[in-house]
DNA sequence: GTCTATACGTTGATAGAC
DNA sequence: GTCTATCAACGTATAGAC
């Protein structure tokens, strides 16, 4: 029995890794069962013996993406000061955008097409989590830690920043002689878009940490 | 004739500005030529009629898109200090998501989907866009005017902030209390945006200018 | 130019053999 | 649990009356 749910589980996983891959690529409407089962190399009779509907499958890959987008937003809470902070929280999200582009673009696709299938997310979590992330840039403005901005506006530019790379990678690699960014080149870009952020509110990286 | 030709340029018109607004909300996929003619208030073969195929239909709205986008985008060229051009270009994007979200949102779609229709745009004139104002950016650097900084990270720093507003929309709404933001409070942010970038290369708007 | 009716393909989902 | 065969619903596109 051990066995078999094994087995199972690693089919489940193999088709929700599928699933995200398609969802990314083809949006929840152009998404097919077939093409899924495909990517995953199996018949799509499974697809919906597995999750049963199509959108359940698709409610099953946004969660795992929502779980995955807060563990990577922890590291805003890693280090007491903004510029560690800072630093390594949109360290953080450039690198979730680089190891999980097809998580990053299911989740814009969802919202761009207005939540219709996680709003009670959005309201609950991300709510709350935009909220002491709020109060905790306050209490840095009123220390005099850095430069006073509108926190909200300040954290929706780290979003959308860090969240370009992963969505409009198309776009950045035919703008970049239709070639793909090394990890040299993204290392690089990564340090620079830190450097752009903290210094738009007045904040400086430790010389120590630049290269 | 010419009446006739007004009648069906307009009805080209509304056809036009549903299907905008249908794919926008729906993506390519999930939008149905059903859905356009709906929202246009007519029967669907009258969109077959006027565009003979969903793709065509598309790529005319995709046409306009990008008219309208290079358009906003010459606002970077209509002052020769950097401050007041990225104020000004800034604020330009800015209104065009506040004014065109539905335009944003195609294109984004268009993109996140792997530009599978319009990338000879993309590798002619906004590749040929942001060559320009590459060079033009270096040019402030090198004179001491701004700090040296990567432009064409810096572009995408205005680019995914400013269109942020358009394509996550509904996110912002839903983090704002599920209150829309009032044009004050648009006002209000956009000037929050200009400074962060302003700030991010060293810059500070003119005081006459801030409120 | 506008509309109704319809042909034809695709897709989500299931039945049923293995 | 896995696969093939199949159905019902839907969506693009067109034919043809007005």
């Amino acid at each position: 029995m051990n066995t078999k749910n094994n087995k199972a589980q690693s089919t489940r996983q193999l088709i929700l890794s599928a699933a995200e891959q398609v969802f990314a690529r083809y949006g929840f409407e152009g998404a097919t069962t077939e093409k899924i089962a495909q990517q995953a190399g199996l018949p799509k009779a499974n697809v919906h013996y597995y999750f049963k509907t199509k959108e359940n499958l698709y409610r099953k890959v946004l969660e795992l993406i929502l779980v995955a987008w807060m563990e990577a937003a922890n590291a805003f809470d890693e280090y007491a000061e903004p510029c560690d902070a800072l630093s390594c929280y949109i360290e953080s999200k450039m690198q979730f955008s680089r190891n999980r582009p097809y998580a990053s673009k299911v989740w814009a696709n969802e919202v761009l097409h207005g939540v219709p299938i996680l709003d009670e997310f959005l309201k609950n979590s991300l709510r709350d989590w935009l909220e002491n992330r709020v109060t905790l840039i306050k209490g840095w403005i009123a220390e005099g830690k850095m430069r006073a901005v509108d926190p909200t506006v300040f954290i929706y530019m780290i979003w959308s920043v860090t969240q370009h790379y992963a969505d409009f990678d198309k776009q950045i690699v035919l703008l970049n002689e239709d070639k793909a960014l090394t990890d040299e080149e993204y290392r690089y870009q990564t340090g620079q878009v830190v450097d752009l952020i903290l210094n738009s509110v007045g904040l400086q990286r430790p010389v120590s940490q630049v290269r």
